[in-house]
DNA sequence: GCACTACTGAAACACTCGTGTCAGTGGAGG
DNA sequence: CCTCCACTGACACGAGTGTTTCAGTAGTGC
């Protein structure tokens, strides 16, 4: 059980590094810009790498809170890209990507399961909202795979070029209604 | 132009960083494990930053080479398809996700347009494969990005779970022919 | 008042990092 | 032979890393 002071610290903590980035943070930098110190950092999350992994948790968190808010049934991709799309998340969505292709170039330390993780939370999702009868078939999982790529791929692209527009285009001709 | 000697502990890091990664590489191990030291590569390369950009364009001679060698007209997007999920290629695109992931996290340094330029590259492919009288239509900008949003989202699947046949059945469903 | 817990500050330790300095080495061309 | 040039080895420098040690301080419950 985190106390007060730990969550604090871990959300001016999770402010700085989606702005800095998470793969190469410091602890003194880090400290210093949230008003601690590395000392305390350490008191309270054991080690640099618990500190990594409960800021991991903490975006997990937010993408949890995410996908439950968008809720299931038809139209769930279309209301996931309006989620991705929207400008206010992209320092988020960055931090995303860092970990995900962290945890693939490092697949042990704290990253560790990160990204199939993240594909299995989303997957399951866009099954949820699939109509029963195809919910287990073959069919299914091949459609909910391939609007899963879609929005990633989508996501990858946008995320480089910035082109909400051109993208958001390309999306809405390949979407099954 | 590069000398002989260059361009050899060149190969022998450019294989170093396709296991081992590029982001944190440092200068001792690499050097010890290509067989040089670290005074050779900063003499070569003038600086870390000049060696990692030497491995960035490096790993982009390896993409060019690939456009070049799956061709256009109908079909690319299988082809490509093909090759990306080819497990051989699988050090290399971890590497170019890596790279990708970084270069937007810190836009500066030697990984500036990394991202942004690999989507163009790949789109410019996808337009010289179309037919003439969709080339320059938003209906054809709009599908040609829609196919590289579905590649590049069944990539990033498919690297998180090894997953191919899951993902090439997604795919399969997705072309148009 | 007193113990106890939660937190904090200062300083040090044992590294690793990229880079610079200075002195070479071996071979090719005049 | 002698000079030039590409390359290499040993070592030190200053900065930055995560972590530890030791010494506190504020607040709470008894």
């Amino acid at each position: 059980m985190p106390s007060a002071r730990e969550t604090e610290l871990l959300e001016a903590a999770y402010r700085y590094v989606l702005t800095h980035g998470l793969a190469d943070v410091s602890l003194r930098p880090l400290a210093a810009a949230i008003g601690s110190s590395t000392r305390v950092l350490l008191y309270l999350f054991g080690s640099k790498e618990g500190l990594v992994k409960a800021l991991l948790a903490r975006a997990r968190a937010d993408e949890l809170a995410l996908l439950a808010d968008i809720g299931t049934g038809p139209g769930v991709v279309r209301r996931l890209w309006v989620w991705l799309s929207a400008p206010a998340h992209r320092p988020l969505l960055t931090l995303w990507l860092e970990a995900y292709a962290r945890s693939l170039v490092e697949p042990d330390g704290p990253w560790a399961g990160f990204a199939r993780a993240t594909v299995e939370d989303w997957l399951e999702v866009l099954r949820t909202s699939q109509p029963e009868e195809v919910r287990d078939t073959a069919a299914g999982l091949a459609l909910r795979t391939r609007e899963l790529a879609l929005l990633r791929g989508a996501l990858l692209d946008l995320l480089a070029t910035g082109d909400g527009e051109r993208v958001t285009a390309a999306l809405a001709t390949g979407l099954v209604p």
